[in-house]
DNA sequence: ATATACCCGACAAAATTTATCGTAAATAGT
DNA sequence: ACTATTTACGATAAATTTTGTCGGGTATAT
């Protein structure tokens, strides 16, 4: 329960490791899913999503490949799991409100208040933090 | 992402509920799941979960059904999902350490943090708080 | 041109969650 | 004893989500 999907995980594996690259060089999905054995597709997959959310930048053809467009300060985790994962929050209704009990319900504020805690953590945590 | 499942939600419900109730007083998972618009055979699996755990106590026959047997200040939440759902990590890795690029992996001291941030949300969770 | 690398939608396979069914066991009331 | 009620529980089916793959595209350095 909670878990994050393999997705994400690949994904942060992959950050973690541009995030350590020297300036100015790139790394490609080829070689971080070697290093780490992780499936290139996916792997491949999630990083285009970032990109097109501009916390990475990426360079086409041969030479190319992927780094940090953003300081790893300014990534916070709510932000990186949404744009891989959509909506973050531990019951759909947080986000989604045509729950067809809701009038039913007994237990929408409470977690509710779950919910703000766990975005609290995640609103705290940046890319810096996973790195170090 | 990082969602709990419907058993979990449907237990909670139920928790509240059974919360609720006058002293020494039973609810039926027929009754709870009518009035919660619930199926009843999935919140009666959790139900059983949570009696075989005694954090509710079962009376079988007419006018059985269940009740809290535990302060509710005492449940806390990591417990209650354990329960119903298992470990709680947000990856495998975190519980489960038969994992097969563990020396590749960069991520995993880091996670371990996030983890035990959330754990420590859920381990002062009790029901009393979400009953309030 | 060619090889390399990102882009992206569609699809298939696998895993998990959600819901249902059938049967058993206990118990209260008649 | 019989019946109605209620929990117990394993098996299984349906639905959903996650995970992984495939086939074509676009850009670019040499």
């Amino acid at each position: 329960m909670l878990k994050i999907t393999r997705k994400a995980e690949y994904a942060l594996i992959a950050l973690r490791h541009l995030n350590s690259l020297k300036d100015g060089k790139l790394a490609t999905v080829k070689e971080i899913s070697a290093q780490y054995e992780i499936p290139q597709e996916l792997l491949a997959k999630a990083l285009q999503q970032l990109a097109r959310a501009k916390v990475i930048d990426a360079t086409k053809g041969p030479y190319g490949g992927y780094k940090l467009l953003t300081d790893p300060n300014e990534i916070n985790m709510t932000k990186f799991f949404e744009i891989l994962e959509g909506p973050m929050g531990i019951m759909d209704c947080y986000f989604d409100s045509d729950c067809n009990h809701l009038n039913a319900c007994n237990i929408r504020t409470p977690i509710n208040r779950i919910n703000d805690s766990i975005r609290t953590i995640f609103d705290k945590l940046t890319l810096a933090d996973i790195t170090y």
